[in-house]
DNA sequence: TTCGCCAATAATGTGCACATTTTCTCAAGG
DNA sequence: CCTTGAGAAAATGTGCACATTATTGGCGAA
C-alpha cells in the first residue's frame, strides 16, 4: 500500500458505484448457491479480493445483513446463515402467503399481456428442460415468481419478493446440494392455466402445493456442513482490475 | 457480565443495545409520525443529541435507508422520505396484496385463542374510540393489522408488515396532519366477523376495501411541506443520559 | 494423553483526522 | 433588481490507527 497520497486517485463519484457493484457481485453469488452455508465472509480477505478498503467492504456486509442475506455475529464475523429447519418452514410459508396475495390480485387484474409474457416463460422453461440444461432450469424456475410479482409493477413486492428467493436460494444449495430438484414445469404451467382461468380457488390451491412440494423436498434431504474456499466464486469488479494495474 | 477488566469505560457488549436504542428511537419516531417528511437529519446533529459519535449515528441511518425508512442522498444528507403519490399507490396496494395473502391463511388456519385477541383488541380500540383518545387510536388501528399478520408466528411476514406500516406512518402524518382519520373500527370489526365466518371472499374484499377507505383519504388532502425541529422529539436514550453526568 | 490456562496472533469495532462535496454569504457586474 | 461567481463555512465520505474481542497454539500439571 502507498504510504500518503498527495492526490486522490478516483474521484469520489465513482465510488459509490463501487459499493454497488461489490454488493451486486455478493449478492449474485449468494442467489446463485456458490456460497456455501456456513462459510465465513472475512472482511480483511474481501478487502483484498476486491482491492479496497476494509471499511468498505464492511458496509456492504453490513447492508446485506440487514437485508438477511448475511449473518453478523458481533465480534466473531459476517457468516453466509446455516438456515434451519424452522428457518425454512417461515421462509416457504412467507413465500406461500405472498403468492396467495398475488394470485388474489392478478386473477383480478390480469391482461392478455401479462399472460402472454407468462405463456412466453413457460416455453423456455421447457426448452430448457428439453435441452437439460439444469442451471438455465433453476434460473427460469426462480424466475417464474419473479415475473409473476413483478407483472404488478409494485416495487415493493418485488423487492421483498426478491429477498425471499435469495434466501430460499441459500437453502436449496444447503439442503440438496447434489440433485437439481427445480419446480416442475407442469406446476407451473398448471398454474398459469388457472389464472388464465381467473379461478381463484384453483390458483390458490396450485400455488400452495407448489410450494409445499418444495418445502417437502428440502427437508428430506440432510444439510451437509463443509468448508469452503470463497474467492474463487467471486468475479473482479471493474473498479478493482483498474486499480490493479497501477500496483 | 461483571466487569473484571481494570477500566473498562462501557463493556463492548453494551454498544450493540446503543446501537440498538438509537435505532429504535428513530424508528418509533418515524412510526408515530413524530418526523415530517422531508426533514433533514443531519449526521453531527443526532450525534450530539444521543451524545455519540457521528460514525455510530452514521450506521444507524444507513440501516433505516436499507429499509426504505429513510433516505440518503450521496453526499448532501439523510432526509424523511416524502412520498409522492405514487408511492401512496405502491405502498398501500402492496398493504392490500400482503394482507389478502394473510387472511387466505388465516381463515383456514385460525383458532380460537387468536380470534379471542382479536376481540380483545377490538374491544380496546372501541374503548380508545369512546374516550376520545386519538393518540391511543391510531396507535391500535396500526396495531390491529400488525396482530392480523402476527398470529401467523412468521417473524418474516411480520417484519415486512411492519416497514409497510412504518412507511404508511409517514404518509398519514404527510398527507392529513391534522385529522385523525384513523381506521374505523367498525370496518375492523367487520373484517373480524368475516374471518370468524372463516368467509374468504367477504373477508378479502373488505380488507381490501378498508385500505381503499384511507388511500382515497390520503389522496383527497395536499402535501404541506413545512420545516421542523427534529431535535423535540427524539427522547434520550439510556446510554447518552448515562454519559452526558460525565461532563 | 488430555485438560486447562495463558500468551500470541488474528479479526472485528470504533473514534478521529482529513478529503470531498455541498451550501451559504456576499459582493460585483449586467 | 436579479444574476453570477468566488470564497468561506458546514456537512458528508473515507482511510487509518488503535482498542477490543475472539481464536489459536503451546506448555505444564493431573
Amino acid at each position: 500500500m502507498t504510504a500518503k497520497r498527495p492526490r486522490p486517485i478516483r474521484s469520489g463519484k465513482g465510488r459509490v458505484d463501487l459499493d454497488e457493484a461489490i454488493y451486486a457481485e455478493i449478492s449474485r453469488a449468494i442467489l446463485h448457491g456458490q456460497l456455501q452455508a456456513g462459510t465465513k465472509l472475512p472482511e480483511h480477505k474481501l478487502a483484498e479480493l476486491f482491492d479496497v478498503s476494509r471499511e468498505r467492504i464492511r458496509k456492504v456486509l453490513h447492508r446485506l445483513a440487514a437485508e438477511r442475506r448475511l449473518e453478523v455475529i458481533p465480534n466473531r464475523g459476517t457468516f453466509v446463515p446455516r438456515p434451519s429447519g424452522d428457518d425454512v418452514r417461515v421462509i416457504y410459508q412467507a413465500h406461500r402467503v405472498f403468492e396467495a396475495g398475488i394470485i388474489e390480485l392478478l386473477v383480478r387484474t390480469m391482461d392478455d399481456s401479462i399472460m402472454a409474457r407468462l405463456d412466453a416463460h413457460l416455453a423456455a422453461e421447457r426448452d430448457a428442460a428439453r435441452r437439460g440444461d439444469r442451471a438455465e432450469s433453476v434460473r427460469l424456475s426462480g424466475a417464474f415468481h419473479l415475473l409473476l410479482v413483478d407483472a404488478l409493477g409494485n416495487s415493493e413486492l418485488s423487492r421483498f419478493s426478491r429477498e425471499l428467493l435469495s434466501r430460499s436460494s441459500v437453502m436449496v444449495s444447503v439442503y440438496e446440494p447434489a440433485q437439481s430438484s427445480v419446480c416442475a414445469v407442469d406446476e407451473h404451467g398448471a398454474l398459469v392455466d388457472a389464472l388464465r382461468q381467473r379461478d381463484l380457488t384453483k390458483a390458490l390451491a396450485l400455488s400452495r402445493e407448489h410450494y409445499d412440494h418444495i418445502e417437502q423436498r428440502l427437508k428430506l434431504d440432510q444439510a451437509v456442513p463443509r468448508h469452503q474456499d470463497f474467492a474463487a466464486v467471486f468475479r473482479p469488479v471493474a473498479a478493482s482490475e483498474r486499480r490493479s494495474r497501477n500496483r
